[in-house]
DNA sequence: GTATTTATTTCGTGC
DNA sequence: GCACGAAGTAAATAC
């Protein structure tokens, strides 16, 4: 990992034009190829990237030129280097997440009776031609329902439970199906839509999905 | 901003738990107060981050804990400090684009022939109860049409185009409204899907686009 | 301030 | 390799 600190300006020429006035900034250029440009603000955004795979050729009028396969290039033209130093980072670990959508969809598995009593798993991740439905299962009648399954609940998870549900119900082993959008929090346009439709919305409580999952991990 | 060369251990509790094990890595502090953990690749998305406002305390263990108002707490252990120096940049001048969503509109309002010959324009972001339609306009038989532009045309352009149209046709002073999806990329899914609802698909060409314009401005 | 839409989205995953 | 869905999406923009 090279870190620059450099009064420079900036050309991105590729999927869009844009340009940097002169200005003092910071030039990261990453093991992976990549180069990015950072102003002092934007969080961990930069101002001008290329990603890898890239090359980046370092000319002897302190231009520095990156480009990538599809043409795009990214042209800093340094001014003044303040800094330039290199680091020898190796390869990284990597990081272990949890909490996200998938885990949403593990836990609710495993209680369906979160989203009525007598409800039951036929199967997650069910396979349909357009795509897999989040979670396949019946309620207390033996009805099939289809759960869509979303950490924020927007209009187009709404859009996408639909034309799963169309497509099920056409299918006499399964039909009438049911629908559910999950979420943990759904937004009004989405709640709106889907009792348009005849969905139900059911708002998650991670914590306590997850806080009945470690009850039944401690208790079997 | 301050760049941190060091051996390090994150944990991070927010919208989800993740973790990293012991290595080296670049920890990025800048004037807006964000932090934010790189490897050596990824491009320029850092492992972890922490956006402003947030306040970072170092604590004398070589413990850095930094804590948004939402409660979101990164926590960084310092095992080795490698490198550890900090930089005036002042704030940046910003950067200047050009070819996103918005020019395109600009540039297909001034070109409705683009579409068609004798095509003209009603208005730009038509107003309706669900959103704006980005253009409305007329075809050589006075037949309204609605275009929806996408940089890049996805399926859910589709359906948004036909929420559109379902509502427009509801209007006996614009009905019948045709639906033309226009883009600069078209996924064949989404070129299906609008083939099907009737829609028509157009490819945008940037470029000449603007060309066309340039020789507009040059003429005139 | 809330809601919606865009993004050089990027990133993963399944086919 | 392509297509689709998710993201700690974030950021800009309209209402």
């Amino acid at each position: 990992m090279r870190l620059v600190i450099a009064r420079c300006s900036v050309d991105y020429a590729g999927r869009l034009t844009a340009h940097l006035p002169s200005a003092p900034r910071l030039i990261l250029v990453k093991a992976d190829g990549s180069v990015s440009v950072h102003a002092d603000d934007r969080a961990y955004k930069p101002l001008n990237w290329m990603s890898p795979p890239c090359t980046l050729k370092e000319g002897e009028d302190s231009v520095w030129t990156v480009v990538n396969k599809a043409g795009e290039k990214l042209v800093i033209t340094m001014e003044e280097v303040l800094h330039d130093s290199s680091h020898e980072l190796g390869t990284d670990p990597g990081l272990i997440k949890d909490g996200v959508e998938a885990h949403l969809q593990e836990l609710l598995a495993d209680r369906m009776e979160t989203l009525g009593e007598g409800w039951s798993l036929i199967r997650r991740e069910y396979p349909t031609a357009i795509g897999p439905v989040d979670i396949l299962g019946r309620d207390a009648d033996g009805v099939t329902v289809a759960v869509e399954i979303k950490r924020r609940g927007e209009i187009d998870g709404v859009e996408q439970l639909t034309r799963y549900l169309e497509l099920l119900n056409r299918d006499p082993l399964l039909s009438p199906v049911k629908g559910v959008f999950a979420a943990q929090e759904i937004k009004p346009q989405a709640r709106v839509l889907a009792s348009d439709r005849g969905i139900d919305c059911v708002t998650l409580d991670y914590e306590a999905l997850r806080g009945i999952d470690d009850d039944k991990l401690r208790l079997f």
